[in-house]
DNA sequence: AACCCCATCCCCAGTTCTTGGTATGTCTGT
DNA sequence: ACAGACATACCAAGAACTGGGGATGGGGTT
């Protein structure tokens, strides 16, 4: 068994502090998974050009070249496949995943003659924040490692906490806190009740929901109803979990 | 080491073809792993009534009953957590994750009175699907075994992902897409702006915002702003990054 | 006792949103 | 050429929100 291998990157992931040290360490534990190649990136839900993200890997420089040349991200079934599972993958399966059309199966044979043979794919996402895949890799005359993909699946986990840890590093801020009662009425704002209705529900005045949320979003230090559910949801306040159920129900 | 539980647990999911039967799989999978109670609930993203979810458990009865009665959900700082994280987490860790009010803390007090002390729960989003959380916990007086956090972790990962292809064989909708405009002004709004400051932003008129808001709301089937801000960020069409960088700008 | 925070309630004037329409021009695919 | 989607623009009525006041009582702390 390798699962000891997981233990003991988790336990060398805690010290990491920079992009580069994690790269080392997914490198060395690639090859001691049984992989030739890693490749980990991470999407920050962001279209400005700011904290694009994070890309670390060690593919063929051919195969990178060919890659970000041609735009293949947009292509790339690997990628589709991972908008469908929450639990890794090996790249055999991908059309049990999605569609392949006759691109696809191109773009993965080029793949090969660039040294890329199968690999294992770990999606991640986290709503509102980024989305972040871990692969492993092997080259094109050898056979996937499949008895430690148990190990891999957690491997890739762990470097893509670390990842997202160390890009979300740089926004820290202060959280505004609210009361009890506050948190609730916003609770409700963000399911889409209206201050009337929310006062029903709580069973309280509609002037005093409203006097709520003016309080709350004066400590958000906002104008209007949905920047505060916006900082509320970021700042984990409130979470998408306590909203999403409720928009039928509404 | 634990690890072989995970691959059993993954060939008996195979055969998994009822919630009924991924239910006592995981029951017994949780025993063995050296916890006393599971949780596991699937959310998926449905504007529909039908196929809300799943949730299987074995807490004790009072505490669901609690937790029901009182829509104790709505408060759940380890549903918030949930957002934060892509890796599981113990719940003594919660107040790194998000910050938590008194309300938070005496409902996990009532929790322990209901016979569920600590516990480590697996997150999993996949963004315009669904969500799901895995949960193993431990009675009041018992520890944690922190040991097999990686396996719950992958065992979790390995229940979801069954829990989410036995709810998807259900049904599947469509994520509403929005037009470039629509999302545009989307943005703008999440932003905090008013239709007419985005009128003047965007250089067109303002009834021009509001209809595409008006459609941008109709695709999702909502009837406000902070809803529409919602659903676009839990799929993923805004994020944010998109946004927060405008909270002092604006 | 004085003070602060919280929850509750109330008023008001002005602004903004929501919902229901209608209408024109462009572009794209068939 | 025509249907359909898209972006644009406008109107009007009623509901909802926002920001500015103020007021009461309960629970804590110092």
């Amino acid at each position: 068994m390798y699962a000891y291998l997981a233990e003991e990157f988790a336990t060398e992931l805690i010290n990491v502090r920079s992009d580069t040290e994690l790269d080392g360490a997914l490198k060395q534990v690639s090859r001691r998974l049984g992989f030739d190649h890693f490749a980990l990136s991470l999407e920050m839900r962001s279209t400005s050009c700011e904290a694009p993200g994070l890309l670390l890997h060690d593919y063929p420089d051919e195969w990178a070249k060919v890659y970000i040349a041609f735009d293949l991200a947009g292509q790339d079934p690997v990628r589709r496949a991972c908008d469908k599972t929450i639990i890794g993958f090996a790249w055999d399966w991908i059309d049990e995943l999605v569609p392949l059309t006759r691109g696809d199966r191109q773009m993965l044979n080029v793949g090969r003659e660039c040294g890329i043979g199968n690999g294992y794919t770990v999606p991640r996402h986290l709503p509102g924040i980024g989305r972040g895949t871990c692969t492993f890799a092997v080259r094109p005359e050898r056979e996937l490692p499949r008895r430690r993909f148990a190990v891999a699946e957690m491997v890739g986990t762990l470097a893509l906490s670390c990842a997202l840890g160390l890009s979300s590093e740089k926004f820290d801020e202060k959280v505004p806190s609210l009361t009890d009662r506050q948190r609730e009425c916003l609770l409700w704002v963000a399911r889409g009740k209206t201050a009337a209705e929310t006062a029903m529900i709580l069973e309280i005045s509609t002037e005093t929901v409203i006097q709520h949320l003016k309080m709350a979003r004066e400590r958000y230090q906002v104008h209007c109803k949905q920047s505060l559910v916006v900082a509320a949801l970021f700042d984990g306040l409130i979470g998408f979990a306590d909203i999403i159920r409720w928009r039928d129900a509404g």
